[in-house]
RNA sequence: UCCCCGAUAGCUCAAUUGGUAGAGCGAGCGGCUGUUAACCGCUAGGUUGUAGGUUCGAGUCCUACUCGGGGAGCCA
């Protein structure tokens, strides 16, 4: 018989003879000598429910002893659902146990309500349930979903390095990558750690951003992205942060920040659009039991321009708001947490682009405006969970960028093949970064980014 | 890293002013039923996160630590 997956079984035409093979949800008996098996495996949000008669000759030794968990495959017909809640189910003509529960009352996914935070203790064992196999069947949607989207616009994917020894981000704490031996390490004659003895001959560390290095295949090949793992080795302990998370970084060149801004508007509503077109049961989910209105939310999102305003203009709202801020708001300060939350929950309603921000807190390489005071920076903000894209375009002014490099106190020589861009056939371009999760968070309406990973990794915590 | 809250049965939570630890869900067994968050009955299940301290006596009070949650900062 041929094998067929869930997804494609409940899709089938009644009368097909096939074997489906998953995890037991549920067994419900009934004493009119048959039971109720729901299956599922993975393919989609739904189980395929299987009636097990009871002449099976295994039905009282092994089907009626089924748990939650355990692995089975089933042979039988498809057929048109006498009971509600189903269109069509299998009729079993034999019943496989390939793997038993050892204990069904320690089992760890019981068929019950189990708590996030519970779950995140199991996560071996949590993609079994409803929340994260639609978690999961979300994210390869949209991982695939980008690549289709660049793709089809004529971007290319560039592998940027995970090691770096550049030392050039300075987007945060970085992970350090060493051979060193870490008991008798080798010491300078000055007692610090002697990194020329080290793999590379230098400090390495794990990547905080794709950016740098792809700015160099965008001033060559001109639309390009990274779409990979970054790490941060911040103490952040937040619902929004991560030590190991997923970036996407488009880079576009002769382009300025507005056309910055329109590819990221295309580009998430594309996504949306996609998520919604190829999973309606797993959004469906969500709205019902994660975030009610999730699914009215994104398509809110579809229909309406993302508003744009200036950081100046972001301020001067916040000064008029009818709302008491923990921090006060002043033209120069970075925005808080409870500033952007406003915007975008409580004055706009939908996502914003907020864009030339006070040179003081943006980084060296975004590009000085004429009025010498902001820079060409770009950040979109998105109901629930605030930052979502942060973007720029880059200074490609060789003097403009070195004064600048001069003014934050940088070491110029680490830069020198960043800063050659500006000497060969430099160009206006710009690129932003989109963190997977957060997107993930935004169109699923999980609360906890821990909860949108398979394998969250956090301060101190790295299990699995 | 800072502020606040929490840790008791497999899971979610109760436990009065400090006085022998309870329920629901789940699980097992039985009953009932083309069932589907099924329903009814019975049963099992706990050195109360760890280490100290106060007390005749600590789940309860005190200290430290560990882990988890909410918020903040850093950002994506």
């Amino acid at each position: 018989m041929q094998w067929l997956a869930i997804n494609h079984a409940l899709a089938a035409d009644p009368g097909a003879k096939i074997t489906i093979k998953g995890w037991v949800r549920t067994r419900r008996d009934s004493k009119a000598g048959l039971s109720f098996i729901a299956l599922t495996d993975g393919s989609c949000f739904d189980t395929l429910q299987i009636v097990a008669p009871g002449e099976l000759s295994n039905y009282e030794s092994e089907v009626q002893k089924l748990t939650a968990g355990c692995a089975i495959e089933a042979d039988g017909e498809l057929v048109e659902s006498q009971g509600k809640g189903q269109t069509v189910e299998l009729r079993a003509t034999d019943i496989r146990v390939v793997g038993w529960v050892d204990n069904p009352d320690t089992y760890p996914i019981a068929q019950k309500r189990h708590t996030f935070e519970y779950l995140r203790e199991v996560a071996h064992l949590r993609p079994r349930t409803n929340s994260f196999g639609a978690v999961a069947r979300v994210r390869h949607c949209l991982a695939a979903a980008i690549h289709r989207y660049f793709h089809e616009n004529g971007f290319y994917w560039i592998h940027t390095p995970i090691i770096t020894a550049s030392d050039c981000e300075g987007a945060g704490e970085m992970f350090r990558v060493s051979t060193l031996d870490t008991v008798n390490t080798q010491r300078t004659p000055e007692g610090a750690m002697d990194f020329e003895q080290d793999f590379f001959g230098r400090e390495a560390h794990l990547t905080v951003s794709g950016q740098l290095n792809v700015e160099t295949y965008c001033c060559a090949l001109s639309k390009v992205y990274t779409f990979g793992p970054t790490f941060r080795a911040e103490n952040s302990n937040t619902s929004r942060h991560l030590a190991e998370f997923w970036m996407i970084e488009p880079e576009i060149a002769f382009a300025n920040l507005s056309d910055n801004a329109d590819l990221a508007e295309d580009f998430i509503k594309s996504l949306i659009k996609t998520l919604l077109d190829e999973r309606e049961d797993d959004m469906a989910f969500f709205d019902l039991r994660i975030q009610k209105g999730v699914v009215d939310n994104l398509k809110h999102v579809l229909e309406s321009p993302f508003e744009r305003i200036t950081y100046t203009e972001a301020v001067e709202l916040l000064e008029k708001a009818d709302k008491k801020f923990e921090y006060p708001v002043k033209w120069g300060i970075d925005l808080q947490s409870e500033h952007e939350r406003y915007l975008t929950e409580e004055k706009i309603k939908r996502p914003v682009v907020v864009t030339d921000y006070p040179k003081g807190i943006k980084a060296f390489y975004m590009r000085m405006n004429d009025d010498g005071e902001t820079v060409a920076a770009l950040d979109v903000l998105a109901p629930g969970i605030g930052e979502i894209i942060g973007g720029s375009q880059r200074e490609e002014r060789l003097d403009v960028l070195d004064s600048r490099i001069a003014e934050m106190k940088l070491p110029k020589e680490n830069y020198w093949w960043y800063r050659d861009l500006r000497r060969y056939g430099t160009v206006p371009h710009a690129g932003f970064g989109l963190g997977f999760e957060r997107l993930i968070q935004f169109v699923t309406g999980m609360a906890n980014i821990r909860d949108v990973i398979p394998f969250p990794r956090t301060p101190r915590s790295a299990e699995f």
